[in-house]
DNA sequence: GCCTTATGCTCAC
DNA sequence: TGAGCCTAAGGCT
């Protein structure tokens, strides 16, 4: 599911539900082996660099969360149907009060019609993870191998030097090189097609061809937007301009992206055909004439 | 119901 | 480069 801004998010919700407080930690079904180390900790804080999650306990464990395409976050309980088999992890703050019973049935996430969270992260009592890709425990040192390997994050203040130098001597198309984490770290197709488009570049453009301006008015489109995905979580790239009636707050349904899941429809902005096709394994969608060069 | 697709990543060849 | 892993939703029949 979860490109960068839903990673951070996650990480700033729990930080103000959970940080310094007690914990239980528990694998409902015996599946997340690795509860026992930290039940009863206190967790320390909430990590998050890239796509990857970090929920320190101190003392050399790190709960390492890697979401994947399909894991998620539930504050509240799931539906007894979804409980069977797979992986899931739960936690909540000790001395919450009748926790299993404490909030509704399936209270997800966010419900409101304009995308916001309808929970105060202050009074979440629990949270529930099923499905990722990794939920493991790591010692200090596997963290921090995991921080070097990954390439600077947009929201995490970082310099994007490393990643303009990589991207300038490379010899792969940038639609390739914006996936890698190791090249930057929390941007995935959504973002990818998007910055792609907003930037009027071709996708197959080869790295080291790409302009240093270019790059750098990338890096400073990708900053704000990943952060308006926190706030909505709602990935929302298209100028109030280029949408249907112009909204400025767009209703849920409406459409918002410029050519991220919009093959064979016309382009907002001069209304070529919109293209799809796989590259590094994933869709990519983009407009053959705006980001011809 | 069955099929496809999906905001990700790793591993084997 | 392709297969495999994970789960859910939507579009078919």
């Amino acid at each position: 599911m979860p490109e960068g801004n839903e990673v951070h998010r996650w990480a700033e919700r729990h930080t103000e539900a959970f940080a310094g407080k007690r914990m239980h930690v528990e694998g409902p079904n015996g599946r997340f082996q690795d509860s026992a180390a930290l039940e009863g900790r206190k967790l320390e804080r909430v990590l998050a660099v890239g796509k990857h999650l970090g929920y320190d306990f101190g003392t050399d464990r790190i709960l390492h969360v890697h979401l994947g395409r399909f894991g998620d976050w539930t504050e509240g309980q799931m539906p007894l149907r979804e409980m069977q088999g797979m992986l899931r992890l739960r936690m909540w703050r000790i001395g919450a009060k009748a926790v299993k019973d404490a909030l509704e049935p399936v209270r997800r996430h966010y419900t409101s019609d304009d995308g916001s969270s309808n929970l105060d992260p202050a009074k979440v009592d629990w949270i529930e993870l099923r499905g990722p890709t990794d939920c493991s425990v790591y010692p200090q040192a596997k963290w921090d191998a995991l921080l070097k390997r990954l390439g600077p994050d947009p929201l995490n203040g970082d310099k994007p030097d490393a990643a303009f130098e990589k991207i300038g001597k490379a010899k792969k198309p940038i639609g390739v090189l914006l996936m890698e984490q190791d090249v930057m770290s929390g941007i995935g197709n959504i973002y990818r097609a998007e910055l792609l488009f907003r930037a009027r570049l071709s996708p197959f453009a080869l790295g080291a061809e790409v302009p240093a301006a270019t790059l750098k008015a990338i890096w400073k489109e990708a900053k704000p937007l990943l952060k308006a995905g926190m706030v909505d979580r709602r990935i929302v790239t298209t100028l109030p301009k280029h949408r249907p009636h112009g909204d400025e707050k767009p209703p849920l349904k409406q459409e918002v992206h410029y050519v991220y899941r919009r093959s064979g429809k016309p382009c907002w902005v001069c209304g070529t055909t919109v293209l799809k096709k796989d590259m590094a394994g994933r869709s990519l969608y983009w407009c053959p004439v705006c980001q011809a060069g």
